[in-house]
DNA sequence: TTGATTTATCTCTAATTTGAGATAATAGTA
DNA sequence: TACTATTATCTCAAATTAGAGATAAATCAA
């Protein structure tokens, strides 16, 4: 055990930290059920989502988006084309890239599947109230939005 | 591509969730950029720190506490070991147990390190004035309480 | 006391993720 | 053109984490 006096800042500074963490933890918890009801891992959800949202992409556009290393990617996408869900399509103009696609399977799968998706992480949400969650919004885009890297 | 309309509380709700992912990923990112910078992993300064700020604990309860499996808290601890940092004290009542208590080279470690980690956090958190970061412990705290799992 | 159940930790395997190169293609410049 | 640097993806090894049992100890009820 150790007795250390923190200023008030630093205080609220730590519970923050330990708070967001917290929530988000638990936020997550709830929105993995959901998505490992449906057989995926949350990464593979993710990129699935992508290219099911915002269309084909390329290797390293997926890991800027969701966060992943290049090399974790080549292991997600194989694991969803084995699963019939993506291919993989060369890019005519610049033959160092390869676009992720998203199949008509894939696509059928999400359309299926990602209503009740929309429908569980409202749900999840429901703690707060509309103007609630915009005043969250707010805060936690402002708070990114300062951090440096 | 896809076009599916969603009602104003589900693209609120997916907006927080997409922000609050966001935002914690850049605290993280700071925060253990910080961490590293002392020779620790995440998991690593989790456990130690929760030795060092709240004394001797069970495997188990490490375990509740950081959110990590058994299996994996024997892991850590074992690298956290092999650095002198911590040791493993038999419980005398109740053979099952093993305490993890952080060892006197782990406890000056901690106190070198963990006061320029705290600044490291209130650094981090500047972009939320005095006010606002208690708005949003207020907010995540309420959210974090009223999900289920 | 005995037997069944629960609890705590650990072992072992599999899944996941990262990081360091390897490879191949492109772009820029002399 | 030839050389260098950059870019995109992949391979491979290592680190990390979770999950399924194994083991040992404690608890509880008959």
């Amino acid at each position: 055990m150790t007795t250390i006096e923190w200023n008030q800042e630093q205080a609220l500074a730590l519970k923050l930290f330990v708070v967001m963490t917290r929530s988000l933890e638990s936020v997550k918890r709830n929105v993995e059920h959901d998505i490992r009801s449906h057989g995926l891992n949350p990464t593979e959800f993710a990129v699935i989502e992508l290219l099911y949202n915002k269309g084909d992409q390329p290797v390293q556009k997926i890991g800027e988006k969701v966060l992943i290393a290049s090399s974790s990617i080549t292991y997600v996408v194989d694991k969803l084309e084995k699963r019939g869900y993506t291919q993989r399509k060369p890019c005519p103009n610049d033959r160092r890239i390869t676009f992720v696609s998203i199949t008509e399977e894939g696509r059928s799968f999400m359309d299926e599947i990602f209503p009740s998706h929309v429908e569980a992480i409202e749900s999840i949400m429901e703690g707060l109230d509309s103007e609630e969650k915009e005043q969250a919004i707010d805060l936690l885009k402002k708070l990114g939005k300062s951090t440096k890297l």
